[in-house]
DNA sequence: CCAATAGGTCTGGTGAATGAACCTTCGTCT
DNA sequence: AGACGAAGGTTCATTCACCAGACCTATTGG
């Protein structure tokens, strides 16, 4: 969790997700996942995190269940961090949080919109499509484009810089695939 | 947030809204009081948290607009925290994060199940029910009770005490009303 | 050989969380 | 009156996590 790291004490199922997504960068960590960020240089620039935070956050996801490493290139071996089951049923939470966030707390409206990829409709509150009807779309069939109304400053970094152009989640960034 | 306190330099609506709910307790005293809790001293036994921090995050979720300050005895002048309406509307990321605990992250089942009010039915994953249809239900349509399949241990506070009765979400628990 | 890339670890300083003690106001009991 | 207790805080010393930056290792390109 966010500092004591953990919440023993509470027997409630909140509190046991909290343990696992509720510390700081955790959850910026899990969206950047399902943006696509996949390598460790790749979240450090885009979050802005001291590494050895991020080294802990990566390896407490991965202890989770959250996130697995899957090498990426053998010369010298690299990993990328990718979302496994477990970690994909975090997207409904983390959008809705997102939701929320975007009506209450940002200035500037949102900087990103969320559509279902096969239709283009813009998803609802719960991450459904209003226009295919059926439950909450999974995050592989949901694109993600930059909201051209906002208004306000822009982060700079190569990451960032790829989120610009509209994409699937999960999909590997550009920074990723070169 | 949880630490460092915020995360400026994410221009992010889910960073935003971790600004609010992200610190640590932020959210369990947000779900305390989708429970009926009100009063300083049953979130401080219920949660068990140090009472310096629990005043911090009063006022900084009172400053955010989550909770509102209201007297409810005027004799030496006392106050409950009630949720606002921009804090109702984070009943939809709170059940879901609770449900993905519940599913990824909890020995023993989930120790409360939720219900339709109106027809008894379980909300299903996004907080909705599925026999009446529609969005979400809103949490005041809301029956809380605890779940008989639970097994494992269990506080023993008033307050958690007061919980182990199925009761709709946002009214007042017994040791409140007393 | 030198520099750059990728992914870390190590270190010292700062700030926040923790638990316990203390304070204040009022109401009640004796 | 005086003692006691509840409710809601504040203050304090200690611990612990975060932070920024320096450093380390392996490999590839020039």
């Amino acid at each position: 969790m966010a500092l004591g790291t953990d919440y023993e004490l509470q027997d409630c199922a909140l509190a046991r997700a909290l343990e696992v997504v509720g510390e700081r960068w955790s959850l910026l960590i899990v969206r950047d996942a399902f943006y696509g960020v996949q390598r460790f240089n790749d979240f450090l620039t885009h979050l802005g995190i001291p590494r050895a935070v991020l080294t802990a956050r990566l390896n407490a996801l991965v202890a989770a269940g959250v996130l697995r490493r899957e090498p990426y290139q053998q010369a010298p071996l690299r990993h990328g961090y990718l979302l496994t089951e477990t970690g994909l049923e975090l997207w409904g939470p983390l959008y809705q949080l997102s939701r929320w966030g975007g009506r209450h707390a940002t200035e500037g409206g949102p900087h990103h919109l969320f559509a279902h990829a096969r239709c283009g409709t813009d998803l609802d509150l719960v991450g459904a499509c209003p226009k295919c009807g059926g439950g909450p779309v999974p995050p592989a069939e949901v694109v993600m484009r930059p909201n051209p109304a906002h208004t306000g400053g822009h982060r700079d970094d190569p990451v960032s810089r790829a989120l610009v152009r509209s994409h699937l989640l999960l999909e590997p960034i550009a920074s990723a695939a070169a």
